[in-house]
DNA sequence: GCATTTATTTGCGTATGCATTAAAAAATGT
DNA sequence: ACATTTTTTAATGCATACGCAAATAAATGC
């Protein structure tokens, strides 16, 4: 079988990923307008499997569905990221007090260290591309190791929604240096068992994130991203 | 234009609304599977709009997909009842936090206000699934005035999934009339801007809750519904 | 009999075509 | 010129068709 003939996924899971893609990296801006057909073809394939795409990204909240002017993707707004960030603040300290309350090992929580010390190498070369990768990274498995999957499923599609706002701002800001100690304390807490510990500290550093970055909005008049 | 050939919204649309309700009464029931054509035929329409409303009924969590087996109308653990019960108290405590923090005058407060009466009249009556109703839409009510439309989003899912559940096991318990007497403490608290106070009355409230119905489907040895 | 291969069936993923109807363009009246 | 009606255009929602692959049944070998 040739390898480069090899259709491992259908094609609404293809048109899903690329879609995904083109609008984290920008090809398919923010309050654009693209008709299906246009999609289809940009794509290799008929309407169905990309109709099918959109409806998915459509529920994530990624775009929007404006029957005969064409699916528009959707801007964030500070208000948008102020939602957003809250939910991730409830949900993700929940998660934290999970995580201390389950009497993790050492190297249960070796995916939080790895993120910590990416964060830092990453930090080190002011390559704010790898140390958001890890900051996501961090995030996802503190969410993981809280054990409930609707927690991870909702926080992943929020972060999903504020990333293209997030790159933007990434260069923005100052180096965020306080972010990984706040990190470290919130695995120390974890490590040691203090659940109320974890869930306090944890609130705090996405408080104070969320801050920062409705700030920095706020700042250079950023009204939709 | 006769009435009954208009054709007001789209069969998408109808096969959504159709299926949620068959989910919901159990005509659908869980854990049973149904071919695609199977459900165009019981709706009278082709696979096409079908396969729209599954797909998003999936990412709503109702059902799951396997290709070749039909789809599987999605049953619900008592495991499963932990993780949206959880949920649900962390976004709902934030909405009456930011509830109470909105100072919101009584008549904005009607809403909440017409919820708990109307659970004490369904109660009065031991009417259960006029109780359920008030209740939930104490809680819809809840989030809507809490401002986070996220949150309103994601706690309309978690409420759906489950619904089901929730109720087989309303004619199981004892009369909530404790719980009417919480709604009350919150709506107090929101009214009085007490933030703090709404948050910590409400979450112990949805904890409570939580702990009714999980020993519940311990002691009824419900492994899922 | 039981395991393994081959044949058959059938559900799904996708392409395609078409009716509907909203939007855009053109025509008409004032 | 501007508003209003009529005509045209075209994007969508949906039905339909079909090939592929998975599941099942039948056939073959041991």
């Amino acid at each position: 079988m040739n390898a480069a003939l090899v259709k491992s996924v259908s094609n609404s899971q293809r048109a899903l990923q690329e879609l995904r893609r083109r609008i984290f990296n920008g090809e398919l801006p923010a309050g654009s307008d693209h008709l299906e057909s246009e999609l289809a073809d940009q794509l290799n394939m008929s309407r169905t499997p990309v109709r099918e795409a959109v409806l998915m990204l459509e529920s994530q909240g990624l775009l929007e569905l404006r029957p005969r002017k064409g699916v528009r993707i959707l801007p964030v707004s500070p208000e948008d990221m102020s939602e957003i960030y809250d939910v991730l603040t409830e949900l993700e300290s929940l998660a934290a007090e999970r995580a201390a309350q389950a009497g993790y090992s050492p190297e249960d929580l070796s995916g939080l260290t790895k993120a910590i010390d990416d964060m830092d190498v990453a930090l080190a070369q002011s390559d704010m591309e790898g140390w958001a990768t890890a900051d996501d990274q961090f995030h996802a498995e503190l969410v993981r190791i809280g054990g409930n999957s609707r927690i991870m499923a909702i926080a992943a599609m929020m972060t999903d929604q504020v990333r293209r706002a997030r790159n933007t701002t990434l260069y923005m800001r100052p180096k965020p240096t306080k972010s990984n100690d706040d990190h470290r304390d919130v695995l120390a807490a974890i490590a040691t068992g203090d659940a109320e510990g974890a869930r306090r500290i944890h609130r705090q550093h996405r408080e104070h994130a969320k801050q920062i970055i409705i700030d920095l909005l706020e700042k250079h008049r950023l009204r939709f991203l």
